[in-house]
DNA sequence: CTTAATGCAAACCGTTTGCATTTCA
DNA sequence: TGAAATGCAAACGGTTTGCATTAAG
C-alpha cells in the first residue's frame, strides 16, 4: 500500500486552481516577457488540464472552446519558452506528436499511459518507481537531471 | 548489489555475433518475404550495433562505411517492417528523430540514457527498475504490453 | 517610444507514398 | 512468371522561421 494509486480522474497534476498560472506569469515577468493575450489564454488552458497536450489540440481548444484563439506559431513559440522557464514540459508518447503539460512544484511528477489502440494519454504516479530511478541515476554514467516514463498497452475500453 | 550495473562498452544487446540476423532472416522468410540485399545490408548493420540508430544515421553508415548503399525509403520500409515483426523497436529518445535497435530474445531488454548537451544515447539495464515496473503495471488501468524509460541529463565529457 | 508579442505564410525536415524497375523464388 | 524489393522523386504533416503589424510597459 505504500506507492500512490494511479488516478484516471483527480490528477497529480492538478494544483489549487490557477497556482500554476500565477507562479507562470511571475516567472515571466521576472524575465522580462510583456502579457500579451495569446499566452494568457494558453496559460489559462494549460492550468486546467491535467494531462498533456498537443500543440495541435491547444489551437484547437483555443480556437473552439476557448475567447481567444492564437496562431499556431505562437502556440509553438510560447510553449517554447515556457519549457525554457521550465514551466512547461515536453512528454513524448512514441505518438506521431510531442506533447505538452504543465510543470508543478513540490508535487511528485507524473508519467504517462498510453494506449497504443486509440492514442488515449493518462497519467499515473508511483513511489517505488521513482525510489528505483532515484537509486539508479546514481550508478550512471550520467548526470541524471530528468526522466520520462511511458507504457504502451490498451485502455480499458480498448482491451475489452 | 543486486542489480546488473550499467555498461556502456559491452552492451546488454549485444547477443552472440550474428545470433539476431539470424532469426530475423528466419522470421523474415517465414512471413513469406524474398531477401533483398537492401535488407540483407541493413540487417548486418543492426546486428553489429550496441544501441540505437536514427533512420539517416543507417542510410549514413551503409552508404559510407558498408557494401551496400540503400535508399532512404527502403530503410524506411525495411525498419517498420522489422517493427512489426517485432525484431526492432522504436526509441523515443526526444531529440527530433526516432531511433531504431534490434530486439533480442531471451534477454533483459534495456532502456536509455541520453546526453541532452551532446546527444549521446547510451544503453543501461537495471532490474530492481524493471521490477517496480511490472509490479506497477498490475495496479495500473492498462493492459501494459511494453514500457520506455529514458534518463535525460548531462554524460561524462559534457559534465566536466 | 522601445521592445516584446502575434499572425500569416513560407520554409524546413524527417518520414511516407506512388510509381516504375529490378530481383528473388 | 508473379510477388516482393528497391530507388527516385514527389507528397505529407508537424514544427520553425521571416517579416510585417500590433500592443504592452
Amino acid at each position: 500500500m505504500s506507492s500512490e494509486m494511479t488516478s484516471t480522474t483527480r490528477d497529480a497534476t492538478a494544483d489549487a486552481p490557477g497556482e500554476w498560472v500565477a507562479r507562470a506569469e511571475l516567472v515571466l515577468t521576472a524575465a522580462g516577457r510583456k502579457r500579451g493575450g495569446a499566452r494568457r489564454a494558453l496559460l489559462k488552458l494549460l492550468g486546467e488540464q491535467e494531462c498533456a497536450l498537443t500543440a495541435l489540440e491547444i489551437e484547437d481548444a483555443l480556437r473552439v472552446r476557448s475567447s481567444r484563439p492564437v496562431s499556431r506559431a505562437s502556440v509553438y513559440r510560447i510553449l517554447d519558452e515556457l519549457e525554457a522557464l521550465a514551466l512547461v514540459q515536453r512528454v513524448e508518447t512514441g505518438q506521431a506528436m510531442v506533447r505538452y503539460e504543465r510543470v508543478c512544484e513540490h508535487e511528485s511528477h507524473h508519467h504517462h499511459l498510453v494506449c497504443d489502440a486509440c492514442g488515449l494519454v493518462m497519467p499515473f504516479s508511483d513511489a517505488e518507481l521513482e525510489r528505483a530511478i532515484e537509486l539508479l541515476s546514481e550508478r550512471v554514467p550520467l548526470a541524471v537531471s530528468e526522466h520520462e516514463i511511458v507504457l504502451h498497452g490498451a485502455c480499458q475500453d480498448c482491451a475489452a
